[in-house]
DNA sequence: CGCTTTTGCCGTATGGCAAAAGCGGTGCCATACT
């Protein structure tokens, strides 16, 4: 007791005089004596409670380079950026976009770091496993952990082979993250990360109060529309997450066109210039209202978002929870919104039918057969290529991806009930993804269980924070008019494919 | 799967019609090319 006491006082003294902040997040102290301990440790904390911190802080307590596998370039940089603003040690991003000689110098001093970046497809590469497995590895950390399971089996294999990697380069202590995790995907990262040794789990609830969840049936595209102007009304920070490229285009241009706000697009076919740009400028309040696809998330940390609307519904649960937590990060209230629709429902059903890589394409693939749906699907393709690379057998791949693809369908149909049903949905919310049972104050601004109330009352009811005037645009970048014209120069199909 | 959009055919100015095509979103990496 009296030990535990103290050793609370130490790490909080330490945040205190390293890090400049009065006390720990949830979570945090709990990992970090875990991990100090020893132990190999699993958390589960909402974005923006200081995942990265739990690394920050270990640096000078445990010996060794740290590993920190993140999923995306922009979050390695990010990382980077603040642990060289920090002071808090050596640090480095391994990736492709390195120069033969930067990537060299690296890998022949990585002894001089403290800290290396990089996606799980770069430490897979034989020549820098050999490379770490000739020094110590302090700490291994896994961040954004959940795409193990997300993206792991039909999108980015090389997330399936983590727990080999692990294995390899024995580091003292392992740490995996993440923000939103279901006892089954916990269960998958501690199986696939893990295997026979322990591990600390902390796991936060999912649940904020400050965000009032509804559900908005509606049996056209174009009742869409019309309950979607009632909300562009106000001048009000808003996300509105669609499912295609094509959508989110069409859509950005009719708000353009018929509202008064300013209004980008974003997507993955835009280039990284003009990615940055919409960021900028909505981080900046100089673009009210962004329509994007799901490449608008990680990452970004914008805290002001007020509205966020599902103009198309999202696949699961998962997706769900994650795009919503990107509004009210502020801690303000704020409106989450998802239309729901019959059609929207059969699309995603049939479609994922579509796209499902079948057992006999696998097996063409193997035995190198000139196969229809591969030579129709680059995606497929590389997934089977990603799964070759990395050593796996033909059996083993088609399990996997059977297995995905009854886990997909199970995902999709419970989310469909959710949206569908008439008990709290914050309180399925945190039933889906909490492990321990929680409570939700089911009032009257939690969700549209709650009381029936039209749009307009429900606005007025919770009173979202309004932008005030335009702030003045900062020296070089572009105005949001000109940024439409730059989007629409930079159409996709115009330089890729 | 079933619906919408594009293409191809006539044969020569414009449009009508049927057949065919297309149909998702997340990002690493490597390779081959400037």
């Amino acid at each position: 007791m009296t030990d535990l006491n103290s050793t609370t006082i130490k790490l909080q003294t330490e945040l205190h005089e390293r890090f400049n902040f009065q006390q720990f997040r949830p979570g945090q102290q709990e990992l970090l004596q875990a991990i100090l301990a020893g132990q190999n440790a699993l958390g589960v904390l909402p974005t923006g409670s200081g995942k990265s911190l739990i690394y920050q802080f270990l640096a000078p307590h445990l010996n060794g380079l740290f590993v920190i596998v993140s999923p995306l370039i922009s979050l390695m940089s990010d990382q980077l950026a603040r642990i060289q603003a920090a002071h808090l040690g050596k640090a480095a991003v391994l990736n492709s976009r390195l120069n033969v000689q930067d990537r060299r110098n690296i890998l022949t001093h990585l002894v001089d770091y403290k800290f290396l970046f990089m996606a799980p497809e770069t430490l897979c590469q034989p020549q820098v496993l050999r490379y770490l497995q000739n020094i110590t590895i302090g700490l291994f950390v896994v961040d954004e952990a959940h795409c193990i399971s997300s993206w792991g089996p039909d999108f980015r294999p090389d997330y399936l082979r983590l727990g080999q990697v692990q294995q390899q380069l024995q580091p003292q202590v392992t740490l995996a993250l993440t923000a939103t995790a279901t006892d089954q995907v916990c269960a998958d990262i501690v199986q696939q990360l893990f295997a026979q040794q322990s591990v600390f789990i902390y796991r936060a609830s999912v649940d904020r109060p400050n965000l009032y969840l509804r559900t908005e049936f509606v049996s056209s595209d174009e009742e869409k529309w019309q309950r979607l102007q009632l909300l562009l009304e106000q001048r009000w920070p808003t996300l509105i997450y669609v499912a295609t490229r094509k959508t989110a285009e069409e859509l950005a241009l009719k708000i353009a066109e018929t509202t008064k706000r300013q209004v980008a697009f974003y997507h993955a076919g835009l280039d990284n210039l003009a990615r940055q740009q919409v960021q900028q400028l909505f981080m900046t309040d100089q673009l009210d209202v962004v329509v994007a696809t799901s490449a608008f998330g990680m990452g970004i940390n914008k805290d002001n978002v007020c509205l966020l609307v599902h103009y198309d519904m999202p696949e699961n649960f998962e997706n769900y929870l994650q795009e919503i937590g990107r509004a009210g990060r502020d801690e303000q209230q704020a409106l989450t919104l998802i239309f729901v629709s019959q059609n929207d429902y059969q699309r995603l059903q049939t479609r994922r039918q579509l796209n499902q890589i079948r057992p006999q394409t696998v097996t063409h693939f193997y035995e190198q057969i000139l196969d229809e749906t591969l030579q129709n699907s680059s995606g497929q393709l590389a997934v089977l290529k990603a799964y070759q690379r990395a050593n796996f057998s033909e059996a083993d791949v088609i399990a996997t991806l059977t297995k995905t693809q009854e886990v997909r369908e199970l995902q999709l149909q419970q989310f469909w009930q959710f949206l569908n049903s008439t008990t709290c949905l914050r309180q399925q919310v945190c039933d889906y993804f909490d492990h321990e049972p929680k409570v939700i104050q089911h009032d009257a601004l939690c969700c549209s269980t709650s009381q029936t109330q039209s749009l307009s009352v429900l606005l007025q009811r919770l009173n979202l924070p309004t932008l005030v005037a335009a702030t003045t645009p900062t020296v070089n970048l572009l105005t949001p008019t000109q940024v439409w014209t730059q989007l629409f120069v930079n159409l996709p199909d115009k330089s890729s494919s």
